[in-house]
Parts: structure tokens; sequence; C-alpha cells
DNA sequence: TGTACATCAGTGAACGCGCGTTCACTGATGTAC
DNA sequence: TGTACATCAGTGAACGCGCGTTCACTGATGTAC
């Protein structure tokens, strides 16, 4: 955390200046704490520095101390997110957790645990999608968050190859996996299942449901290990 | 088009205030294709009323003789790209154009189009989509449009019910549909399935494949009608 | 242990820029008689 | 056909508001001796 030699990284330090101080360090915390509650309800766009400064206990003075402009603020948060979410899928996608696991079994919780998350962190997640519509340096990060997904649970699902019938396991984990986030963050964070295209809203259940079933057929995922070649 | 009938329709007229002229006819469809060029090219956001003015040859007076401020004007725009996206579809999705076409050749087709669509129009879709995410209004009006199309294309599917094996038919066209169109969205508007789980970013044929493949497999059909019931 | 000084941390009023919106005015088009 | 008047259409400089950012200043913390 305190590491000395992360001085030498302008990369990391872009973004938030590290505090020397126990106290400010604090202030680091509560504005951040700030942002992400004032963020995730009314958007980043909509959030002032004022008001974020003012929500922390703190001043603007005290903000610009912190990160060089309002732009850094959401940087500083997504990386915390990041830190959180790379650590939470590691520990869910770990192979000895799923030791024995059909990929029948592995998906569909897969699916449960996304469309949760999503709905957990909705506004927040929300904030970054839309950010990284726009700024370049957001969606370079953001894919690299996906990238991580992707090796993790393609790790898992290699491991299973037996049981993939799509002629191109490799591929079609990647593009599955890509399928059904854009699906989560459409049905979940803007709700755009509902309106634009069923009759009836889905509950959360349901669409993990339907998002793991269409993720099993995609691949076409055979129930038992398939043998090499077809007769 | 000048259906005097409409001005009884405060619905239709809150974001273009009609023309009594040929020539405010005119000065209207300049603004309007200045800013589709210029919306398409910066966004919404970054495109300022000045810049529409001077690009269609026009004042910002002028501008805001038609419309009542900067927000009516991507209404307007929205409003002209629903009616040829409906024309579009329904010409598309006529029944007599896929008369004796199965499932497994209508889908595919919509993937191919579908994609098509979203990559020529790319900046405009993404302009809308980005601000259907922020304005109910908008949303509303979208939402309507994805009805429009689940029913046309609902209205295909339904008469080769037989088949689809997935247990809700009726359900699974709107899910499908909706699955599909966020991965469009993601793929061509917001290219995150290059960068975040793909190693080989997809050509537009190889994506609508695969979105084809992932369709068919979801709604699980088979090439031919199945009997009512399995042996 | 105490004193002097440097640096860190925090404050909030004031600044300034960008851009949406207004408005006083000029010119064009249509209508009544 | 011509004239007077009303309405439509257009112009662009000026206004004003919101909000990110700065800055002169005060107080707190650490360090040297």
């Amino acid at each position: 955390m305190s590491d000395p030699a992360r001085e030498a990284l302008p990369e990391d330090l872009r973004w938030v200046r590290p505090p020397r101080q126990a106290r400010s360090r604090e202030t680091l915390d509560r504005l951040l704490d700030a942002a992400e509650a004032l963020v995730a309800d009314k958007g980043f766009e909509d959030s002032t520095v004022a008001e974020v400064a003012r929500r922390a206990g703190s001043s603007v003075g005290a903000f610009y101390a912190r990160f060089p402009d309002k732009e850094a603020l959401l940087h500083g948060l997504f990386e915390r997110f990041l830190e959180q979410a790379v650590a939470t899928a590691d520990d869910a996608l770990a192979p000895q957790r799923w030791d024995g696991a059909p990929i029948a079994r592995l998906l569909p919780a897969v699916a449960r645990f996304l469309v949760a998350i999503f709905r957990e962190r909705r506004g927040l997640i929300c904030a970054f999608v839309m950010r990284s519509r726009i700024d370049p340096a957001f969606r370079a990060r953001q894919a690299r968050l996906g990238e991580h997904l992707r090796a993790r649970l393609g790790d898992l699902l290699l491991a299973r190859a037996g049981e993939i019938g799509h002629p191109n396991p490799q591929c079609a984990i990647g593009f599955g996996l890509a399928m059904i986030l854009a699906a989560v963050e459409s049905a979940v964070l803007f709700g755009e299942l509902e309106g634009r295209a069923l009759a009836r809203p889905l509950s959360d259940d349901e669409l993990a449901a339907e998002l793991a079933r269409a993720w099993l057929a995609y691949l076409d995922v055979t129930p038992q290990p398939r043998p090499s070649s077809r007769p």
C-alpha cells in the first residue's frame, strides 16, 4: 500500500496524489466514499466537485490537493473498484472451487453472480460503462478487466473443453462472455430488456436463468463430456 | 406530412415547431442535416448550437425559432430516424418476403442486417443509445421501436413455432432479440467485444455469424419442423 | 524537552470559461381591400 | 395591379448561469538541533 517504490511509477500516480499523513489519507478515503455514493446516485456528470467535498465533510481545496482534476476522481473510483472486482473474480473462479463441476453447473452460477453484482452496484457500474464509451483511457482499463475475466473463466472452461460442442472453443469462450456481459449491462443497468422487447419484465433469477440457457446453448454444451470424435 | 390535423397533437409538436413557409422548412431540414452529421461525428453533448447553425448556413436565432431548446434537436433527429427504421424493418420483415424460409435462414439474415445498420449509422445510434440511458422520454420512445421490432419479428417466428425448441417461444423471442441487440450495440457501437474478451477482433461477417449461431442455439431451432410431441 | 522552521493539509471566496438562450432589429412573404 | 399591414423568418451580439479550478491564507504535523 505505502510502498515507496510506487513513487517511481507515474502511471499509477496520474490520478491520485498519494497522501503523506494519516489525516489526508482519511480525507482521501472520505472523498472517494462520498463520490462513490454521489456518482452511484446521480452519475458522474451531474455530481459537482463542491457537492463531493461537502458530503465528505471536506472542502473544494482539499479535493484539489488530492486530485489533479475532476476526471481523476472517476479514475480513482474505478481503480478502487477494479481491485475488488479482480479479487472477487479470482476467488469466485478459483479452479479448486469448481473441482469436478461440469460447465452446465458453472455457467449458470456465473450468470447469477454477474446479475447480482451488476444489480448491487448498478449506479456505479453504470457510470463506469458510460464513461468508457467516451474516454479511451477508461476503455482500455475496462478492457483489461475483461481480459482478466476471460482468462480466469477460460481456464475453467478449456479444462472442460470436451463438453463444448462449438467448433472453436477458444473463440467461443470470449464471444460468449462478451455477449452475456452486454446483455447483463443492457438488462440490469439500463433496464432495456423490459421496455423494448419483453411483454413482462423478468426477475433477476429469470434473467440469470435465460442468460445461462443462451450461454450453454451457444457453446453447445452437453451434460457429459463427449468423445473426441463423433461416429 | 403537412396534415393540418397534426396541429391538434401537442405530443408530436413538443420537439419541433412546424414551419409555415417553404423557406423555413428548408432551414429546418438543413439544421437537422447539419446536426445529424455533427452528432454522428462528436456526439450530442460535444456539439454546440452555434456549430449546428453555422454548419447549416443558418444562425442561432433561426435555430431557436424551430426548436424550443437544444434537447429538442436530438428528439427531432430521433423522430426522423425512427420513421426510417420502422419503414425499413417493416419492409425487411414483410411476411411475403420470407415465404417458405425456415428460421435458420431468417435469423442469420436479420443478424447481418442489424450489424450492417449499426455499423452504417454508428455515430448517430450511439448518441441515441447514450441519451436513452439518461432521458426517460427518450427511453420510452426507443422502447416503442423495440416493441415494434419484436412484434414484426414475432409474427415471422411464431408462424414457424414448430421449429422452436425453447419451452416458451413467445418469451424467448423477446429475450433473444433483446440479447442480440445488446450484443450488437456493445460490439459495433462501442467496440467492446474486441478489447474485453476476444483475442482477435471479429469482422462484421464473423460477428453476425456468431450472433446468429447464438440466437438459433438459444431458441433451440431445428432445421426441420419438429413433431408436436417427442417420443 | 524545547524552540524554529519547513512542509503538509485544509478552507472557501473569487475567478473565468464555455455554451445555451434571449432579444432588439432587419428583411421576406403572405393577405386584405 | 397596387398599397398597407401583419406575420413569418432570420441575424448575431450580448447575457447569464453553472461549475471546474485557483489562490491567498490559516492551522497541523513533522524534523533538526
